[in-house]
DNA sequence: AACATCCTTTGACTTAAGTCGGATTTGTCA
DNA sequence: TGACAAATCCGACTTAAGTCAAAGGATGTT
C-alpha cells in the first residue's frame, strides 16, 4: 500500500477528475473525496475482500481487473461480475447491509481506490451529482444482472457461451474485423464460472465450435470463422 | 385512469409522503413532485409496458402487485421481479438506455404513480435525498438479482423453491407459528417463472414435498410440517 | 533442471429436469 | 347450469450437462 503523501495527493486528484462516478464536480468536491480516499496495491489473486467481512467502504479500479464472485455452500463459485478500470465495486452495502455481500479477488496485480463508507456517506448525502453518477454506476450493473438472470433461467450453457464471445470481441473492437478475435487473459475455470458452468463443459464446449469450424484457438487467442453462426448460436 | 384535480392532488401528496424514495423530503420538494406525476389504474393482467418500448417514466406501486419479467426468444418467461405496494419499477432506464429493457405487468387490480423522466430528471440533479433514497431502492433489487444470479447457476430447483416458501412465509409474517404457512396468491406458472423452471417440475416438486411430509397444500394455502427440512433443503 | 502444483482435456457414466401427449381439474362467463 | 378455456398434473421419454477418474500440459519455485 502507498503512503499517502502530499504529492500523492495530488495524483489521487488528479485520478479522481476521470472517474465516471466524480465526473461534472469542481475540484473543491474532489479535495473533499481525495481527502478521505486511499489508493491500495494488490498483487494477482489477493483477497480484497471477502463475503460476511465487516463492510468498510468500496472500492474504484485504477489499475488490473476484479473479479465479484459468490461460493455456494457445496464450494461451486459464481460469478457476478468481472470489472475493468474505471468500474467500482463494493458500493451496495453503502446503502443495504453491514457485511461484504459477495467475494472480490484481484485477477491480476491491481491498483484501487479505497473509499471509507462513514466519511462518504456524510459527503454525498449533500450532493446531488455524485448520487446521479451513482446511481448511472447502478443502473449499468443491473441490468449485467438482469441480463444474466435471464441467461442462466431460459439459455443453454452454449448459448450463454456464445454470448460471451461476441461480447468480448466487442469489447476488444475486433467485431468488424474479417477475422473478429479475442485473447483469452483469465483462467477457463473463470470463464466457466462467469457463464455458469464447469471447466469440463467449458471444454467441450471450445472443442465442439472447432469442430464444427465456428472458432480457431491459437495459444491464448481465439478467432471467429463464422460470425454469423456465433450470432446464432448466441441466439 | 384517475383525472388528476386539486382534491386528488392533495391525495397523491399524503401519499408520495409515504414511500420511502421520498421520505425525509420538505413538503414543498413534495409538492414539485406530487405537481409532474399521475396517478394510473390497471386491471388484472393489464400489460404496463412492454420490452423496448420507448422509455417515458418509472412506476410506483400504490396497490396491488406487479411482475417484472423478460421473454426468451423462444418463448420462455423469466420473472425477475415480483412488486409489492411502495415499491417502484421501471426506474433503471431513468440513467442506462431509451428503452424499458424489461416487461411490465399487473398481477392484479392495481394503483401506480407514473413518473415522467424528463422532469423527474431535472427534478433530482439537484436533489440529494431523493438520488439517496432511490440509491437505497437500487441497492436492495441489486441484492436480490445477485441472489438470483447464485442461486440459478449454482443450486438446484428443490433448493431454490424451498427458498422461494422460506422467503413466503418470511413475507407473510408466519414463519414463528407452529405452523408456518403462505397463501398462494399467483398462478404456479408464475413461481415457476420465478424459481426458473416450468410448471410441470414444480408440480413434481410439490408432490414431492407432501409424500416427504415436509409441507401440506390446502386449497390455496401450503402449510409448512418441517421447516427444519425445508431450511436443509433451501441450504 | 526437477519438482510440485495447478490447469485443462477427455471418456464413461449418471441424473436432474425439460419435452411431449394426454387426462383432470378449475375458473369464467354467457 | 353448461361448456369452453385455462391451469394443473402425471407418466413416458429424452437430453443437456454435471460427476468422477485419469491423463496430459503448463507454470512457477527452489
Amino acid at each position: 500500500m502507498i503512503t499517502i503523501s502530499k504529492n500523492n495527493r495530488q495524483i489521487i486528484h488528479d485520478i479522481l477528475k476521470c472517474l465516471p462516478i466524480f465526473s461534472d464536480l469542481f475540484d473543491e468536491q474532489l479535495n473533499k473525496i481525495s481527502a478521505i480516499c486511499k489508493i491500495q496495491d494488490f498483487q494477482k489473486n489477493d483477497t480484497i475482500f471477502l463475503e460476511g467481512d465487516y463492510y468498510k467502504g468500496f472500492f474504484i479500479i485504477i489499475e488490473g481487473s476484479i473479479k465479484i464472485f459468490k461460493i455456494s455452500v457445496d464450494g461451486k463459485e459464481s460469478i457476478l461480475h468481472l470489472l475493468k478500470p474505471y468500474e467500482s465495486f463494493g458500493d451496495v452495502p453503502l446503502f443495504e447491509g453491514a457485511k461484504y455481500p459477495v467475494n472480490a479477488q484481484a485477477l491480476n496485480d491491481a491498483s484501487l481506490i479505497f473509499i471509507p463508507k462513514e466519511e462518504f456517506i456524510t459527503l454525498i448525502k449533500s450532493n446531488s451529482t455524485i448520487c446521479f453518477n451513482m446511481l448511472v454506476g447502478f443502473a449499468k450493473k443491473m441490468r449485467h444482472l438482469t441480463q444474466k438472470v435471464e441467461e442462466l433461467s431460459s439459455k443453454e450453457v452454449m448459448n450463454r457461451f456464445a454470448g460471451y464471445l461476441l461480447d468480448e470481441i466487442n469489447k476488444a473492437g475486433t467485431d468488424k474485423l474479417p477475422e473478429p478475435f479475442l485473447r483469452i487473459t483469465i483462467s477457463k475455470k473463470n470463464i466457466a464460472a462467469y457463464i455458469g458452468t464447469i471447466t469440463d463443459t467449458l471444454s467441450r464446449l471450445l472443442k465442439k465450435l472447432q469442430d464444427e469450424k465456428i472458432i480457431r484457438v491459437s495459444g491464448k487467442s481465439i478467432f471467429i470463422l463464422d460470425l454469423k453462426k456465433l450470432k446464432a448460436l448466441a441466439r
